[in-house]
DNA sequence: CTGACTTATACTCAATATGAGCATAAGCGG
DNA sequence: CCGCTTATGCTCATATTGAGTATAAGTCAG
């Protein structure tokens, strides 16, 4: 009845290291820190930290999971059982000079559309998109799939960009069969850099939990340094979101929920008049456990 | 190395019935429908679909996944292995006479707070976590504990009520020794009724995310008949989250976000004037796939 | 049939939140 | 000094939200 089961823990784990997002990777680039559930973890977070820092010497902080998966692809010999996949999602502060580290948009160039290269790939993704729905026999799929592509990659603007469906749009992209998992021909493929297994799609569902998340939990500030500037902390929210923020806006919500407090210190470096510097408020955190750092994003 | 492990699945099966949200349980109430993940499970949501349909003779709808669990306590014997649970939210529509169907505030009675009952309920726990918290020793374990029991509870009315909550504030009564599960004494319990093993916590998480939810995608639909009128919807609305709506702005902000349309019919029996039929726009819901079902939440 | 009571539905109004911009401050390098 | 940068304070129109009033259209008791 009951076959074996392989459990394997797989961690995205991020940072933010000059403006840039960044995740944590082996093998060139190519996986995500992973391996099996050990008879010596004594949870399943346990279990992850042990192999993050194993693997890449890194020893990480928050840690929230992802989802669960076990799907046909995951599903090894008739003798060997199933393998089922727990991932997680992990913040960490500062890495100077690790190695493993590889930017999130190296990945996934068309989530960064606030760069020149991230527009440039949207429209290499819409000419392609635009293709394969062409190529399609059934007018109504056509219609019904070109619907899909308007609404998740803003083509047109008729539907405004939505940051969060990092998800969404790449399993748009290997249904189209436009990304190297897929299996399909290196001349029609979209720009960005392929993962072994399903990890890019992996990373993708942290980054979308990421995206979602700074918005209503001050989760942010698990990747910024002890103390920080208005604008460092806005430029970290806009790299991890992807998305432009008005800085007088932003300024006023933050300041008006009392995430941070002056910690008196100032910050000359600003290439402009010097900037106050501010700390994370951990007590009112504890007290008002459960409120959000609501972010007022711009489109582009 | 890699021991062996037994994956069970764990769904919280819901329905509204009479204005009523429910849970599918087996064991007369005190487990939820559950089974070992097998073989010839072609994935983990067809596992989940098996087993309850095999458990309880209900065929289930949208299911989403929970939480996947490893806990100490969930640790077998040596030779055993370890034992993983994978819990899944589950939504339904009607269920006519069918057994296994539990309220969900049986459980949580205090979650209730709309009703007579569940104010009660709270007042006993206001009184139990404050005699918990004062046969504390150290004198800032206090301070914080009792923080935390006034923004969990919102005692005193400083702080509003959250009705998200749900995971968060059984855990403090598990910790606080008041719930059946902890091992305490009955006398010294809270009202509601408990579960084996930690099912009530995972009924618990599946509350909590529903509650969530239905705040920003249109789930509730799930749970509604094919017509409705407004005034059903917001009911159900209104059970779920366990909060008060004010009636005419609730219409307002259903209405102009689109997601219903008049049906045409009309509903005679609603005890005063007759009230418009509507049915959920699927279509609409197709193209605008990721907008959301805001409602205007009350306190009471 | 009338009046009390129910729910349905339309509309108003004030308080707040949000998006966008202006203005001034205060550093730099020439 | 000027022109450049970034920081910070403030204004203003608009949108969203919370709360209430007003009216419509049924039921039921007498």
């Amino acid at each position: 009845m009951t076959t074996q089961m392989l459990i394997e823990l797989i961690a995205v784990l991020t940072a933010v290291r000059d403006d840039v997002p960044q995740v944590m990777t082996i093998d060139h680039g190519r996986l995500l820190p992973s391996g099996p559930l050990e008879s010596t973890h004594r949870s399943l977070q346990a279990g992850v930290r042990a192999w993050v820092e194993r693997q890449t010497g890194h020893p990480i902080g928050h840690v929230e999971q992802l989802y669960t998966f076990a799907d046909h692809d995951r599903l090894l010999g008739a003798e060997q059982g199933r393998m089922i996949a727990i991932s997680y999602l992990a913040l960490t502060r500062s890495h100077a000079g690790e190695t493993g580290w590889r930017d999130w948009y190296d990945y996934f160039p068309w989530e960064n559309c606030k760069t020149d290269a991230g527009r440039d790939c949207l429209t290499i993704i819409e000419r392609l998109l635009c293709k394969w729905v062409a190529g399609m026999d059934n007018a109504a799929m056509r219609v019904r799939q070109w619907q899909r592509c308007v609404t998740l990659f803003a083509i047109g603007d008729m539907v405004a960009w939505n940051d969060e469906l990092v998800l969404q749009r790449y399993e748009l992209l290997y249904e189209a069969g436009l990304v190297a998992e897929a299996g399909c021909a290196p001349e029609s493929t979209v720009p960005g850099r392929a993962m072994h297994h399903d990890h890019r799609r992996i990373l993708a569902t942290g980054m979308a939990r990421l995206r979602a998340k700074i918005r209503y939990r001050p989760v942010v500030f698990e990747l910024m340094p002890e103390e920080f500037t208005l604008l460092q902390l806005q430029r970290v929210m806009e790299s991890l979101s992807g998305v432009h923020i008005h800085k007088q806006n932003f300024r006023r919500l933050i300041m008006q929920q009392q995430l941070v407090e002056e910690t008196g210190g100032i910050e000359e470096n600003t290439g402009g008049r010097p900037a106050r510097l501010y700390r994370f408020c951990g007590e009112v955190r504890q007290a008002r456990q459960f409120v959000g750092t609501k972010i007022p994003l711009v489109q582009p």
